[in-house]
DNA sequence: ACCACGTGGTTATACGTATAAGCATGTGTA
DNA sequence: TACACATGCTTATACGTATAACCACGTGGT
């Protein structure tokens, strides 16, 4: 209950309890194959461990060896959304299980070698970052600091390291197709106006214009910022065209945009599917509440994310380096055809 | 681009580059008040760690001075939403501010003394978590490896460590107290059947009955899943009643649940808020983009967190302790009133 | 009787850093 | 001239751990 001014039980501690050397502790307490200790003294160390509710040092044993063990997981943006709550779940059991601890580190604000100089500090023994955040000055500085493994993720391959690439064009194209299938001509994508969204919604854009280019289509580019007003207004404008020249089927970069647009679209009188078919990304749950029910992309990562791990694991221990410009998982996309397309 | 096979840097090399000893660099670096090194000699070791990309080596620190700066936020479920992302952004910023690091580190499946080893072993200098998995044992076992400072977050007040809380009875109480404003007199409020949102659903079902036991009703409390055969289930399931037995008013737990409900009512042909009046809880995006517009009780933490970061600040630089059963900081809501209410 | 060898430990050391304590200088004061 | 004292460094040490190297002792083989 009172303040407890003992310091932490040490491996020294241990040792002078059970009545042996500290390396004795250290040999049965990391049960090192090879090291010669009698069951009896085994016995004693553990239990005088246990008393003492000795806990090792994380950072003594990090110095010792040269390695940490923790493995960096560097989020630009706070995580939203179960399917990424779920990947970070499976990324976090799937490290466990091969020894390494997984650690969420932000510095958002930062990227390149300020960022790059603060992970280091750990001495993580990998890190994992948004691709555009590695600049070539900030992964050298992280090589030379001693990280084995530097993997980026989000749009793209990189010629600087490794990534989990999510592949926007292909999405874009997706959905794009799918419109089309369903007798679509006149087609759009939105583009977010937030920083942050802008770059990925170009990516799907991009997809969704290469599809389109196939069938002989072209896609109009509209720019939206997550707002009601600015919603309506698209709208409003789409209907002050002729006929002929409205969009007929709208990619609606993700869900949230798709369901911000049908809101305002319904609103307006304008039938969905029947004047423009809509489809969004992200199958959120919600997707499934709107009337009519949304039409989605459904991305997903390959399940325990075994390739990445498995990838980085060989290359912390050395078996494999992690080559430049290597794709170590790509998501998979799916089309969930409903209501609204 | 070949492996580099050196070593980092450590303080011992840029004291060699500088023609110095490596004491100084630590002084010079670090500068630390009251260390007398001359200016130039300052912009040589300066200079010297800026060319050989020197990073200090935080492990190395830590076990030096016996404190880590490291401050870890255990979460065990990953984070969902917008609300809590920017919470764990200011979060981060304001340690950040004050010299220390915050870290996400889930642990994600394990609780009490086992989850505590495992924080223990990083030395963290605060740790914060669920106050359901600070058991006693647990947080003695913190206590005992030296952290300053174990923090509670989650429902209500802890006997065992400060806490910042949210209260998920206000949280009820506001619902239940609007719907009775809108003339509401027979109520109900959904309990997830999902473990890990159950409790907070409890939680808000006391709320909402105190609420309404102060206006002299009841409030029926209804069971659900997440899944919208069983929403329909139980729309059904109000319909065969009679009719001046049906529930007028709904509290639904969250914005998700509300929406999938008001899906559920309108496909049965039940007119929201005509016969039934509806409200969720955490003012999503998506709940201005449902036909009626819910109504939403809004969830925001104090700004900056200032309060409970400050005090985190001053339990580990022993100004002021951190008192079990204290509250930190308290989680601030209002009612949003739309249209489906 | 001697060596070889397996068993069960111990002793010593290094990892990279922060900091107390010491040691030369120079400079002003009596 | 001698002394106090500030300035600008250096030397030495400890933090907690892992591991290489060494040592004592018994046992079996020749």
């Amino acid at each position: 209950m009172t303040d407890t001014p003992t310091r932490p039980a040490t491996s020294v501690d241990v040792a002078r309890l059970a009545g042996v050397s500290q390396a004795t502790v250290s040999y049965v307490l990391n049960d090192r194959p090879g090291a010669r200790v009698g069951e009896e003294t085994r016995r004693r160390v553990r239990e005088a461990a246990e008393t003492l509710g000795y806990v090792p040092h994380a950072s003594a044993r990090s110095l010792r060896t040269g390695r940490s063990g923790l493995v960096l997981l560097a989020l630009s943006v706070a995580p939203t959304g179960r399917l990424v709550a779920g990947i970070l779940d499976d990324l976090e059991a799937a490290f466990r299980e091969r020894g390494y601890t997984l650690v969420q580190y932000g510095e958002r604000r930062l990227r390149g070698v300020t960022a790059a100089r603060a992970w280091a500090e750990l001495r993580p023994v990998a890190v994992i970052a948004e691709t555009y955040r590695l600049t070539e000055a900030a992964v050298r500085l992280l090589r030379s600091s001693g990280v084995r493994a530097v993997v980026g993720f989000g749009e793209g391959p990189s010629p600087l390291v490794a990534t989990s690439v999510i592949d926007h064009a292909e999405i874009g194209s997706l959905a794009a197709g799918h419109l089309h299938d369903r007798g679509r001509r006149r087609l759009a994508a939105i583009v977010p106006k937030e920083e942050g969204l802008r770059k990925m919604g170009l990516g799907r854009l991009r997809g969704a214009e290469r599809a389109a280019e196939a069938r002989g289509l072209t896609v109009e580019r509209v720019d939206l910022a997550f707002d009601e007003d600015e919603a309506a207004a698209a709208v409003a404008a789409w209907r002050s065209r002729d006929p002929g020249e409205r969009p007929d089927g709208v990619f609606a970069y993700n869900d949230d945009y798709a369901m911000l647009l049908m809101s305002a679209l319904l609103d307006a009188g304008v039938a969905v599917p029947g004047d423009v078919a809509l489809a969004g990304c992200d199958d959120l749950p919600q997707a499934r509440f709107t009337r009519p029910r949304l039409t989605s992309v459904r991305v997903e990562s390959p399940p325990p994310d075994a390739g990445l791990v498995a990838a980085v694991d060989a290359a912390i221990r050395q078996e494999r380096p992690l080559n430049p410009g290597e794709v170590l998982s790509r998501v998979q996309c799916a089309l969930i055809a409903r209501d609204s397309s």
